[in-house]
DNA sequence: CATCAACGATGATAAAAGTCTATGTTTTAC
DNA sequence: GTAAAACATAGACTTTTATCATCGTTGATG
């Protein structure tokens, strides 16, 4: 598992990184079972994970105790709630793996000496905090002006593997329409 | 003008700051006319500005040619394309001055000198990152599932002072809806 | 493998949001 | 100061989205 990480890395960053094995030894293997709860509300979000398999939901629960997904994220990408993990403030979010999922955890501790031993690891944090901040700003740029009809498409088109892996409901809640919705404008493409 | 920049960093990183005056001359004073266009989609995105005076608005042109307007940024805040200003990519978002405004622009070099000259200030990206993000996170999580009256309400609880400062053009567009709807809720309330 | 719960699709209906037109008002520009 | 342009509101109407109930299917669990 750990050699999906390594590649991730090295694809970044360049295979002549001194102290790699030492780097990844600090990530710690979590198996996450279908619907298991990684973060709640309220706590402090102690680890940023590294999806080797699997899928994460990030969600908060709206005014009518339903839930509002804000990103699902698959293989080979990077999942936390950033702000509580850097901060150690309560984390706004919610996260859970959607199906059974092999995870690489890093917590706060491994995560400073893993800047301090590797200095390019300096710019991961960053590389991370960016990308999850193009992410949102493209998210609120493209769906605030989208009809259901066009978010359907939308994800056909960039995440297209999403519409057979994971529940309507669950991509309703991402797109931000009603699961009836989704069903019956799906039925019309 | 400076003086507020002054407050503004004094205020996030304390008055034992060394160099604080050899950090502000790296500013640049900009006034911007009403309807100024500071970034144009495509563009590089050169500056982070701070505004000591006005108000700018960062906005895309959605597939009806008309805007979507992600930030609204009033007086003692940044506004920037941060990953277009970090990156030199090409910016995904214009901005522009929505009224008169005195603007304390730095440009990347200048960016860089300051790094380099107070140590204290290797945060402030990452500070003003952040911040950003967390604005994006949130507004996602709360927007995506709020009907346009709980949008206006919610203008009203968190930014009321947009509400007679701005446009009811610019505040639908911001909010998402149509501005004759906001025209018609906000009278209801 | 049997049972119960969750899921997906669909029809009927209600509510919300969008569109278009018109009209009076405020701003802007010369 | 005046003409033109942009803006705000309102009514009538259309389209889109939400809600609710039903039913067959799938899937998890003991």
């Amino acid at each position: 598992m750990i050699e999906v990480l390594k590649q991730h890395i090295v694809k970044r960053l360049g295979n002549d990184i001194q102290n790699l094995d030492f780097v990844l030894s600090k990530f710690k293997l979590v198996e996450a079972k279908r619907n298991q709860q990684l973060l709640m509300q309220g706590e402090t979000c102690k680890y940023v994970y590294f999806v080797a398999k699997g899928c994460l939901q990030v969600y908060v629960h709206d005014s009518e105790m339903s839930e509002t997904t804000r990103d699902i994220v698959t293989e080979d990408n990077w999942c936390s709630e950033l702000i509580s993990f850097g901060s150690g403030q309560p984390a706004m979010e919610n996260i859970r793996a959607v199906e059974p999922s092999q995870l690489l955890a890093i917590d706060r501790k491994g995560f400073q000496e893993m800047m301090e031993s590797v200095p390019q690891f300096d710019k991961v944090y960053r590389q991370i905090l960016e990308a999850s901040y193009a992410n949102s700003v493209y998210r609120i740029n493209t769906f605030v002006s989208l009809s259901a009809l066009d978010r359907i498409k939308w994800l056909m088109e960039f995440r297209p593997t999403l519409m057979t892996r994971i529940s309507s409901k669950l991509i309703a809640s991402y797109l931000g329409i009603h699961k009836d919705v989704f069903s019956r404008l799906k039925a019309k493409l």
